[in-house]
DNA sequence: GTCATATAGTAAAGTAACTTTACTAATAGC
DNA sequence: GCTATTAGTAAAGTTACTTTACTATATGAC
């Protein structure tokens, strides 16, 4: 009888094989813990009413003003979900709401002071962030991985062009 | 009087020159379009109830069994954060809870079969996507991806090490 | 041995960041 | 002018957690 491998024992090589190799994990866990660090930091600078679902707004804004629901399509997610969050930034002060001379139906989101300064407050905590790691983490491969995500979110995107995002969107 | 810049200029090319730069806005998009991607991929495959939180659970599952806090610790969220998920994974058949010979108190979660026939199609869903990946991104870019973020994760759990995740963990 | 303390797990409620469903108001095309 | 589309809002539901609070077992000190 020919040595019979188990069918546990090969689970058991997979399970070792795979532990951590799988580029969906460590993309999950670092977009976390960088994400966390960079908010605790924006919080730590003055800002402690921020949320990490606020930078995805933050990101998008304009000095002429942004509608609710083209933040929505620039953050791939439901207008409700950013007219939500955007009501939330007005709450704190952050961002105003002003109707759109051009569109009677529409209104332009824009930031207050105390939104423009959370921005580069946040940008600088980004920035302050990057360079931290630069110490663990050499320069060029800090912007080979930039450019290696934002190749991949390209193809992503592509990937899910047709699928639609919710409904109502 | 000299060329005065208003501020306003000064912070529209700020915007334009940062709009999408920054390593944590494009590492979040990626893990968040990722992850869908491959989810809705092991959905199709046959495990239809499978969520993006279970693949933090399958991917530290051992043949052997773990205890509910040492995922917790592992995945970096509360031991009932992880618990939840395991009672969530266990109702679907995915996994099971059995006493932990070794101490009274602890309990071993364990794969059921169909567990493991999950765990294999989201290795292989993963797998996939990759793959496909590969149609836009070179494999030398791909794994220095997988490199670099893997790096990056660790830098960032050395920043943070010693912050305490939650109360109670 | 038993007493304090730490650890494993569970229970229940709260919270963040959304989506789904359902609607009104304004515009645009024909 | 009527219909279809688009902008936005409202309210409830869902997911993936955390916080608070508790029980049961184990471990080390005395």
């Amino acid at each position: 009888m020919p040595t019979c491998t188990s069918p546990i024992q090969v689970l058991r090589s997979k399970v070792e094989s795979r532990k951590s190799d799988v580029l969906g994990h460590v993309l999950t866990r670092a977009a976390r813990l960088f994400s966390a660090e960079a908010v605790g930091a924006i919080q730590d600078g003055g800002f402690p009413e921020v949320r990490e679902s606020w930078i995805g707004i933050l990101r998008h804004m304009d000095p002429d003003g942004v509608r609710t629901s083209d933040l929505a399509r620039k953050m791939g997610i439901t207008k409700q979900g950013s007219g939500q969050l955007v009501t939330d930034l007005e709450g704190f002060g952050y961002l105003e709401r002003i109707p759109d001379p051009t569109d009677g139906r529409a209104k332009l989101v824009r930031m207050t002071e105390r939104g423009w300064d959370a921005w580069l407050a946040g940008l600088e905590a980004m920035a302050e962030l990057e360079r931290s790691l630069l110490a663990d983490i050499p320069a060029e491969q800090c912007d080979e991985l930039r450019g290696s995500l934002t190749a991949l979110v390209g193809a992503l995107e592509r990937r899910s062009a047709g699928v639609v995002v919710g409904t109502n969107a």
